[in-house]
RNA sequence: GGGCGUGUAGCUCAGUUGGUUAGAGCGCGUCGCUGAUAACGACGAGGUCCCAGAUUCGAAUUCUGGCACGCCCA
């Protein structure tokens, strides 16, 4: 070949067992030291935006195997849309507020109630979240890196950063300018003797089964207190606060009469036996009536200390106008579709301070009033859990679980009490102080009236691309549908704090958007506490001036009333508003980073898993909605939108697509011995190891106690990331869930990995043997295209190259064109299918079927060069095919492919473009001919296989039985590939076949179902039974096939029908769909000799590489045998045997100082260096 | 209890608008190949497509009802 290379050989012969963990850990090196992340986003620094979001990871907690899908995923598709010529900034995100790092700082301390945070102190307990979370932060960004996970870690945005609170703060006062920001109730568990609320996670925990009340009440009625609503409860502590009697409006409704003290009831129709039956009593129903129809009734409440506080109220209702209703705020029977006749009596009583639900129907109530008139909360019970003034003095200050009992007792001495029971239920209790049950109870909130949103939200949701599709109608449609409004403040301490600061005389409010403006407020006071703290501590964090306690001591004057102060509200808010915020808070919009934020939203791709439906992908669209586009204009009557209203801003959604991934699970095997100790492994293979013990397989959630999974760490440093990318990216539809399976983990080396480098080193073994050199290509670009590298004086066209190397260039476009379309549709699976399998075709067929060209000793044919060509351009391309996905072994690939080349090409894949389709270079003819050459070669070797012929062994004939002569011309051309696969002399190719196989005609079902209808089975039938060959014959003069059914004559022409072959018995066949493959299998003495020549090839080549043998090393052959035939066959073929094996010489008998290797024909004697 | 999803080979998973022989990889078995060599190839066995019903000429695929599992909510 040419040198135009002042060294020998410019490719060096790659290690064949590479350590993929290691050279990873190399290009992490590389890749930092020479920025390439940011080469990459330079180059496409005027390129049209594609615009990802990074949902913030709260950086609490370790990240496991779930959160690398995750980062994988946020990888693959901008490293795509960036090698397609798009700008694809990536910056990082850390949430870093909320609940679970305070508990986390708690353990830390050994406290846990709010009192003994304020005890610790809340100055040094948010200093100690502020650094918690710092930690954390430093383990993600290990992770984050070690994935090939590549996204701004040094320009992240951080929630508590003081830009990121002050965006949020403009948020909130915008929407409390709009009066869409609010004060109500949130009826939350509430520990009352630790005086907190708890979350519902630490809810979860304290259930257990308990014995309580169920009791049925007497509710007299107003009109005719001889009738009675009968009223079923299991909380008799929450009757003084009661507010309404609930009824079903469809349900059925009876009153009846006590047979014995003709008391009169109503009930649900459905309960009147059952209620009876527990009382013992007997009930004549009097009269029949629906829910509606009750609707409405006034009672007299059981207890009535509100009675006599309020006076009985009554509001006036909201109506039309001129139509003046008034209504009585409380103790009527109102509507709820929650009511079942599954237990008590049909009639609930509402209490809507102690439930959730409750409370809901008390707010449906309450928006009936017009404002000013509304029914106040009724709620008898302190922070404390004891009674307060509205109850009979001698429950005042009792412990409300403690009450129960002598409540029962006095309804009973008033005649009040119909029945009361017992019964078992599950009731949460206080999961650190077990003993404390926990109650339902209001507490002050703020809320932002999300409802009045849930048309432009759904219509926002409509545009969203979602991945799966049914997110969009299912979960978070049905989600948006049910919206209410969100619950945004917290009885906290680390979080972004409430800005609205609350006049102490009038009560009235402002919200703040900023610190400065906060600042500039007159008569501004308290400021010096954070400077009296970060003079004492000069390491303490700028942006905690804007949190708590720091910011609860800034107060100004009031201008709603002379002299006084105003002072900030105590709460912080729910961090998911944090997150949801973080297109314009990352920017620290719209106080900085105009441009970045106009340019950045809304988001073209964004991924995270389904748990984060109600989480952030819901806060991120509920905030979008309610500030910019259509949304910005809604307002609670009497505010100025238009001078609140972000200008020029109409965006219709936040994102424009989302994959929703689904959860991680992981597998495990399990084994438990008699002392119920637990052994846990993560390897099938393992419990070999233990033999005796049974292990049962597992699929569970990734727990840390159990230990059931393999840190991240531990499978980079075992398997590598790209391995542990492959199998995440391929072996499954992302939103599926997803088993997190060492084993195909470890398998994605053999399956992609290996096989790539495999070819790639069969590669470079032979370019350096035969000093290739692809500077010839004087031209060559970069990126070394292929149409740059067509420079090279011994480059020929694609198209005057041999069949198999326009077929692998064919099937690499073809592939490139199938990853562009998945990938453009957020499809990795499917695209890592299509690489996969142009990686099976080109190492299982392109080099299996081009090896004779790599060790053709002529180095300078034009056949070789094309070999070489083909092969280096298709590994140059699948390279960068595979970068998104595997972009460690795709960019060391690349940098031994190019070094060659030095600082002319591109020092890393990841800075290339994406290949392009060379529709030229698609031929789908010859993709369909070799995939029947390929079905013919798998065929014989299936019918070699049946007969014990071993491929050594050559044949002198096959033939091939094709249902039609299309294909036989372009089959005879390319023979070759058949002959050399299958061993034989000669192919025939016929369509003639009567004498080996038998046809038969089978209906095409897709064709045949539109055309002939109910008619199917009978033509089905029709044609098994009627003659293959003649229908075959028919077909072939007439082109149609003419049945005749019992009702008729039907026409079928060549496309209703298909032709299959079954071969005859006697022959040595395999068939397949479309042909039939037939070995001659008669074995002359000329064939068996060529057979042993064969075999002793093979021999010799094993004790070459036994004894060492370089590849070009010469060697020294003897073979013992005894055998006329051994002999004879090693003269006639002694050319073909010595310049395969490289032997310098070939003899008759033994080496002496050479151990023999045995073979069937004889032992054989292989000794290094020449003949003399 | 409600909503959403999942159920296909021993394992991990595909399966396009319904089309009659349901696929891949791994594992297993048999064989082959041997200048990619701790690699590679072929062939084979292995399936009640969770169950029952409905629609249809035809259902893994559509519908209804179960069962099991998962997630979210109550």
């Amino acid at each position: 070949m040419t040198t135009t290379s002042d060294s020998a050989a410019p490719f060096r012969a790659a290690p064949a067992s590479p350590k993929f963990p290691a050279l990873e850990e190399q290009m992490l090196e590389f890749w930092q030291q020479n920025d390439i992340y940011k080469q990459s986003l330079e180059r496409r620094a005027d390129a049209p935006p594609f615009v990802f979001f990074e949902g913030p990871p709260t950086a609490n907690g370790m990240p496991h195997p779930g959160h690398c899908l995750t980062r994988a995923i946020k990888d693959v598709f901008p490293r795509y849309k960036t090698m397609r010529g798009y700008r694809c900034e990536r910056k990082a995100g850390w949430d870093t507020h909320g609940l679970p790092v305070e508990v986390e700082v708690g353990k830390e301390l050994g406290i846990h109630s709010k009192e003994e945070i304020e005890a610790y102190g809340i100055e040094p307990f948010i200093q100690k979240c502020q650094q918690s979370v710092w930690r954390y932060m430093q383990q993600w960004q290990r992770l984050t890196e070690r994935l090939g996970f590549w996204v701004d870690l040094e320009q992240a945005y951080v929630t508590y950063h003081q830009s990121y609170v002050e965006s949020v703060w403009w948020s909130l006062k915008n929407l409390f300018d709009r009066g869409l920001l609010y004060q109500g109730h949130k009826i939350v568990w509430w520990w009352a003797q630790g005086g907190t609320a708890l979350s519902s996670g630490e809810v979860g925990q304290g259930y257990r089964e308990v014995a309580d009340p169920s009791v049925y009440v007497k509710f007299p009625l107003v009109d005719d207190p001889t009738r009675s609503l009968l009223v079923w409860t299991t909380t008799p502590w929450t009757l003084p606060s009661n507010m309404y009697a609930a009824v079903h409006p469809e349900l059925e409704y009876s009153l009846v009469k006590h047979s014995e003290t003709g008391e009169e009831f109503f009930l649900a129709s459905a309960l009147v036996k059952t209620i009876a039956d527990k009382a013992k009593c007997e009930f004549d129903v009097l009269e029949t009536c629906r829910g509606t129809d009750l609707i409405g009734l006034r009672y007299t409440p059981p207890f009535d200390g509100y009675l006599k506080s309020t006076g009985d109220p009554t509001g006036t209702l909201r109506t039309p106008v001129g139509d003046q209703k008034t209504e009585h705020h409380y103790w009527r029977v109102v509507a709820a579709d929650f009511v079942t006749t599954d237990s008590g009596s049909g009639i609930v009583h509402q209490a809507a301070a102690f439930g959730e639900v409750d409370y809901e129907v008390y707010d449906e109530q309450r928006r009936r009033f017009v404002d000013g008139e509304q029914p106040e909360l009724l709620c008898a019970v302190g922070p404390d859990g004891k009674f307060n003034e509205a109850v009979p003095e001698a429950f005042l200050g009792v412990w409300v679980k403690d009450a129960d009992k002598a409540l029962s007792r006095d309804l009973k001495e008033r005649g009040l009490m119909f029945l009361q029971e017992q019964y078992l239920h599950d009731y949460p209790f206080c999961w650190r102080a077990d003993q404390d049950p926990l109650i339902q109870y209001p507490r002050r909130s703020w809320f932002i009236r999300t409802t009045k949103f849930r048309d432009l939200m759904l219509k926002n949701n409509s545009q969203i691309g979602w991945q799966p599709e049914h997110i969009r109608d299912g979960r978070f449609g049905n989600f948006l549908e049910s919206n209410v409004d969100w619950a945004l403040s917290r009885e906290r301490y680390w979080g972004t704090p409430l800005p609205i600061w609350v006049c102490e005389e009038t009560g009235r409010m402002e919200a703040v958007g900023n610190y400065d403006e906060l600042l500039a407020k007159p008569g501004i006071q308290g400021t010096e506490v954070w400077l009296e703290a970060k003079a004492a501590n000069p390491e303490l964090v700028d942006d905690l001036r804007v949190h708590k306690p720091y910011i609860d001591a800034v107060t100004y004057d009031s201008p709603f009333a002379d002299g006084k102060r105003m002072r900030r509200v105590s709460e912080v808010i729910d961090c998911w508003y944090d997150s949801g915020a973080m297109p314009f808070a990352q920017w620290g919009w719209p106080h900085t980073g105009d441009q970045q934020f106009q340019s950045q939203f809304p988001a073209d791709f964004i991924s995270e898993a389904i748990d984060q439906t109600r989480g952030w992908f819901y806060s991120q669209l509920a905030i979008a909605t309610m500030l910019f586009g259509e949304g910005a204009s809604v307002a609670e009557p009497g505010c100025d939108v238009e001078a609140m209203k972000v200008k020029d801003l109409d965006y219709p959604l936040p994102f424009r697509n989302c994959i929703v991934l689904g959860l991680m699970l992981s597998q495990w095997w399990e084994h438990e011995d008699d002392q119920k100790k637990k052994t846990i492994l993560l390897e099938e293979s393992e419990t070999k190891q233990h033999s005796g013990k049974k292990f049962s397989k597992q699929v569970g959630k990734m727990s840390k106690s159990l230990r059931n999974y393999r840190s991240p760490e531990e499978i980079f440093d075992r398997y590598g990331a790209d391995a542990l990318r492959w199998y995440l990216f391929a072996n499954q539809a992302p939103w599926n869930s997803i088993i997190y399976a060492e084993q195909s983990i470890k398998d994605s080396i053999p399956e992609f990995l290996l096989r790539l480098w495999n070819t790639f080193s069969f590669f470079t073994i032979y370019a350096e043997i035969d000093g290739f050199d692809p500077r010839d290509a004087v031209a060559a670009d970069e990126q070394l295209t292929p149409q740059s590298l067509a420079s090279a004086p011994k480059y020929r066209p694609a198209s005057e190259r041999s069949e198999i190397d326009r077929w692998i260039l064919s099937e690499l476009n073809q592939a490139t064109a199938k990853v562009i379309d998945r990938m453009d549709a957020l499809d990795n699976y499917n695209a890592c299918q299509a690489i996969s399998s142009l990686l099976d075709g080109l190492s299982n067929w392109y080099v299996r079927r081009s090896r004779d060209r790599f060790w053709a000793s002529d180095k300078d044919s034009q056949e070789k060069h094309d070999a070489y060509w083909t092969l280096y351009e298709t590994l140059l391309e699948l390279v960068k095919l595979a970068a998104p996905f595997t972009p460690f072994l795709a960019d060391t690939l690349w940098q031994r492919l190019t070094e060659p080349f030095g600082d002319k090409t591109l020092c890393s894949v990841h800075l290339c473009d994406f290949p392009e389709v060379d529709t030229d270079r698609i031929d789908t003819d010859l993709s369909d001919s070799m995939r029947l050459l390929r079905e013919i070669a798998s065929l014989g070797r299936a019918a070699r296989a049946s007969e014990k012929l071993k491929v050594r062994l050559p044949l002198s004939e096959v033939t091939v039985i094709l249902t039609d002569d299309s294909q036989i011309a372009w089959l005879q051309n390319h023979d070759a590939l058949v002959r050399e696969e299958l061993n034989v002399k000669a192919v025939h190719y016929t369509t003639e076949g009567d004498q080996y196989v038998q046809y038969t005609v089978v209906p095409n079902f897709k064709r045949l179902g539109p055309k002939v209808g109910k008619q199917v089975p009978a033509v089905k039938k029709a044609l098994a039974e009627a003659d293959g060959n003649e229908l075959l014959g028919q077909l072939q003069s007439d082109g149609v096939v003419k049945l005749e059914l019992g009702d008729g004559v039907i026409e079928l022409d060549g496309d209703d029908i298909e032709v299959r072959l079954q071969a005859k018995e006697g022959w040595a066949a395999a068939q397949g769909l479309g042909s039939v493959v037939v070995l001659h299998t008669e074995v002359t003495p000329e064939l068996q000799r060529e057979g042993i020549a064969n075999d002793l090839i093979r021999a010799i080549q094993n004790q070459r590489k036994a004894i060492d043998c370089q590849y070009t090393d010469r060697i020294r052959v003897a073979i013992d045998t005894a055998g006329d035939e051994v002999s004879t066959a090693i003269e006639e073929h002694r050319e073909t045997i010595a310049s395969e094996t490289l032997a310098d010489s070939l003899e008759i008998g033994t080496i002496d100082g050479v151990e023999a290797a045995a073979s069937e024909h004889g032992g054989v004697f292989v000794a290094k260096g020449n003949a003399s």
